[in-house]
RNA sequence: UGCCCAAUGGUGUAAUUGGCAACACGACUGACUCUGGAUCAGUAAAGUCUAGGUUCGAACCCUGGUUGGGCAACCA
């Protein structure tokens, strides 16, 4: 087994604003297993996780609690959390996705160890493989599909054997070397295990652990022929790493005989026979992410690209982390979200206002605010002179001082949002009205004079007189008034175009379904943006309102 | 009729491991007016799926039941 070494290099406590900041938190159940591994000792004492994707996909908010946890573990108890892709199927695999979820990953805020692969064993998998096959445990079925599955017989019923079960051992020997040689078609044969075909775990009964793809592999080309199934893969990944918690959701808890057992055998052929109980990779399942109204399968996900519903796996609509990412999300928040759902081993269903809660939180104590005016109507300051302008300050972030103030234009024409002007306003409205005073944001006080409309009785310009004793800063300007608007000067903003997007689904708990899909949402409306400079690129700003 | 797992306010978690059921989100009141999707003050909301048992004492341990989830891919 591989020694334990420390392989962070960045700081994670400086990059993350706000990891593991409430010591007080109780522990959860799999941090509580850790301690107890700990305090007995197990495994040396090292602590060694991994996050496992398999690269057919994006990731999801649903892998940011994996990684959370694979990653977060690994780092609590001074141990190393590495990335191990899971690349056992090539038919539908490839680099695209595995540069994605690296990205991904340290977009989070997290830096693996190694990089590994699956396929980097597949050797010693083969060697594992035809060991067994020496030696009695498994054997090559020349069985189609259809008749292994029938045999397997149901949760109910116990399965029946394959005739091939018995087969001498030099024939499975051998017709394993064809399937691997390219000599063999696909679903012609498979290698399976000997286990139990009456067991009450189907997973016992006789899996399949190698079958032929002749799709060549992203990594290894054209080399195999023959891959090994997830079972006959994961755990002795694992155990090859020195894998110490292998932390995985919920629909593995029935697969963990067959990891234990593909270990013990492991461990028996390398001569550990006597010390089965540690220096072994353990299994802890978890309950995985559900969230309402909101679809995580990656099948699913795929779909929704691959028929172009969403502009890819990005869009802002897409539970990926790339698409909240592109939303405006922050790796804060989804750590802050994370650590407000826990892990257990119910299989809940979250409420997305959760998450929206998460990402307003860090959102407030950390993003610049900028003026913008979504749906605008023009303001004229009707005494004010035209063509003069004059520079205001704002502050940037009301929550932090730190944060410093930038200058602003204030001029006689202004957007203001039409929602915050009313003609004949009803009780406790606050803002534009005649003959009522509002206060513009960093600015005046003006007090509302009326209003023009167009034939079809739509207000299109409003009308307001400045006080100019009322300057923000200014002694006058502590006078009392009811309400505060915001604004951007016509003469210095710049167009944007605003989606408001809404979500996808529309039935709270979709699971596996894709029917019912929202279809609006996508609309571009013209927005007002006061033109700030210099802006840097894909900096995190806040409007002050919408 | 199998095996495995689970069940605490509307939602998600907690309860110093057998000792007064707490926190967050959400909902609702109200206040505040240099915005607020903020802040502050407050309210309602579970007696822990159910029936027994053990115990001075049970959300927690035991037994039966109920309900929900997972398991029969040459996917992971």
């Amino acid at each position: 087994m591989e020694k334990s070494h420390s392989y962070f290099t960045g700081d994670f406590s400086t990059s993350l604003r706000f990891a593991r900041n409430d010591e007080n938190k109780s522990l959860n159940f799999i941090e509580a297993k850790v301690e107890e591994d700990l305090r007995n000792g197990k495994n040396a004492k090292r602590i060694q996780t991994r996050f496992p994707p398999e690269p057919n996909g994006y990731l999801h908010i649903g892998h940011a609690k994996a990684i959370c946890l694979d990653f977060g573990i690994a780092k609590n108890y001074g141990g190393v959390c590495n990335l191990r892709f899971d690349d056992t199927n090539p038919t539908k695999e490839n680099m695209e996705y595995v540069d994605a979820i690296k990205e991904d990953i340290q977009w989070l805020g997290y830096q693996w160890g190694n990089e590994y692969y699956a396929s980097d064993y597949f050797q010693q998998l083969w060697n594992f493989a035809i060991e067994l096959i020496k030696r009695g445990k498994a054997y090559i079925d020349e069985q189609s599909s259809e008749e292994i599955a029938a045999q397997k017989g149901t949760p109910t019923q116990p399965g029946t054997e394959s005739p091939y079960r018995n087969r001498p051992i030099e024939e499975s020997l051998e017709l394993f070397n064809k399937m691997n040689s390219g000599e063999i078609e696909e679903g012609r044969m498979v290698l399976r295990a000997k286990i139990d075909m009456a067991n009450p775990n189907m997973h016992f009964r006789d899996p399949i652990i190698y079958r032929v793809v002749k799709t060549p592999h992203h990594r290894t080309g054209t080399k195999w022929n023959a891959y090994p199934m997830y079972d006959f893969a994961h755990g002795q990944s694992d155990y090859f790493e020195g894998v110490t918690h292998s932390l995985c959701t919920l629909e593995f808890v029935v697969h963990r005989p067959l990891y234990d057992l593909f270990v013990d055998w492991l461990k028996e052929i390398r001569g550990e026979g006597d010390n089965m109980d540690d220096n072994r990779p353990r299994q802890t399942e978890f309950n995985k992410l559900n969230l309402n109204y909101t679809l995580m399968s990656k099948r699913n996900l795929l779909i929704l690209v691959k028929e172009g519903v969403v502009n890819g796996w990005d869009d802002p609509r897409m539970p990926t982390i790339c698409g909240f990412r592109r939303r405006g999300y922050t790796p804060e928040s989804i750590h802050k979200f994370i650590d407000k759902i826990g892990y257990t081993t119910y299989d809940a269903l979250n409420d997305f206002a959760l998450l929206e809660s998460s990402i307003r939180e860090d959102l407030n104590a950390c993003a610049t605010r900028v003026a913008a005016v979504v749906n605008p109507v023009k303001l004229v300051i009707t005494n004010y002179p035209e063509g003069q302008t004059e520079e205001l300050e704002a502050i940037n972030n009301p929550e932090d001082e730190s944060a410093g103030s930038h200058k602003i234009e204030f001029s006689r024409e202004l957007w203001i949002e039409k929602e915050d002007f009313m003609e004949c306003p009803p009780n406790k409205y606050f803002r534009l009205t005649p003959g009522k005073e509002v206060r513009l944001k960093n600015a005046y006080i003006v007090k509302c004079t009326g209003c023009k409309k167009d034939e079809n009785g739509e207000v299109v310009e409003v009308y307001a007189e400045y006080d100019p004793m009322t300057r923000s800063g200014m002694p006058e300007a502590n006078r009392k008034v009811k309400g505060t608007i915001h604004w951007v000067s016509q003469a210095h903003c710049i167009k944007a175009e605003v989606r408001l997007y809404d979500r996808l689904w529309n039935v709270e708990n979709p699971r596996d379904e894709l029917a019912r899909l929202q279809d609006e949402g996508n609309t571009p409306i013209e927005a007002m943006l006061r033109n700030i400079s210099p802006m840097r690129n894909r900096s995190i700003i806040s409007s002050s309102r919408e």
